[in-house]
DNA sequence: AAAGTAATGCAACTCAGGTGCAATAGCAAA
DNA sequence: TTTGCTATTGCACCTGAGTTGCATTACTTT
């Protein structure tokens, strides 16, 4: 993967957060600097490298925020929850407690929680 | 709310499966027999009336399925499972084991498990 | 410094979904 | 049954996210 200015501006904002951030925000950002066909490229290659992950958010919205190898189960199977208030979205930092189905074999999870956070309680 | 043949067309169809049915393969469906923009329109109609329930799959594709008195849960968060082999997607009659975090308040969710199911496996 | 090729920008496209408006058809009252 | 009200529909057009082809640019390696 090649050092690019592009590259390197998209990865600082995911050094720079814990939260997850809509692609669509991303492409607003960085309107005046790099066109979205790029934006949408560059994403595609950091999540290849598992530099970052991509999830489905309530409207429809794709999602994407870096992978955070403290949590083992971080890649595929995590929810998010994301704030009414604030609009911000986290990652739920825990194992999910999916319910075990007999005879169901789950593989990947798209889980977004909605509500209220800490912060505006 | 009146009752239009396209309107009992649509209804029948949540009749007759359990299964969830992406929007899209419904306006493809009655693509001969009502405009999109009716599908679209009676499904909200529907949605309003707490005839259906929506979601989002793991693309970002609307899915509609009815809703199911028998299960309380239902209306705002049990899980839907999706099998990569036949394509069907499921709500999961299960009551969701959420981790309650402290501090957070979860009002709805949007969860979508992707795997394969019992008769594929 | 040169060359190979990954990455970018641009324009054009696809596809889901929504909107405004005129025409149609349920439904209720007479 | 007929009339009138208005909910519903169809159509054409629009919006916005995401993708693609292709010519140009700029990393990286030798």
């Amino acid at each position: 993967m090649r050092q690019t200015k592009s590259l390197n501006k998209l990865v600082k904002v995911f050094e720079e957060t814990e939260f997850a951030i809509s692609v669509v925000s991303l492409v607003k950002r960085f309107k005046s600097e790099m066109s979205k066909t790029t934006v949408y490229r560059i994403l595609e290659r950091l999540e290849k490298k598992n530099v970052i992950h991509s999830f489905i958010g309530k409207d429809g919205e794709r999602w994407v925020a870096k992978l955070q190898q403290a949590y083992p189960s971080h890649v595929e199977r995590h929810p998010h929850f994301q704030c009414k208030t604030c609009g911000n979205m986290e990652c739920v930092p825990f194992d999910f407690n999916l319910p075990t189905i007999k005879g169901y074999e789950v593989e990947a999870a798209n889980l977004v929680l909605i509500g209220t956070c800490e912060q505006c309680l």
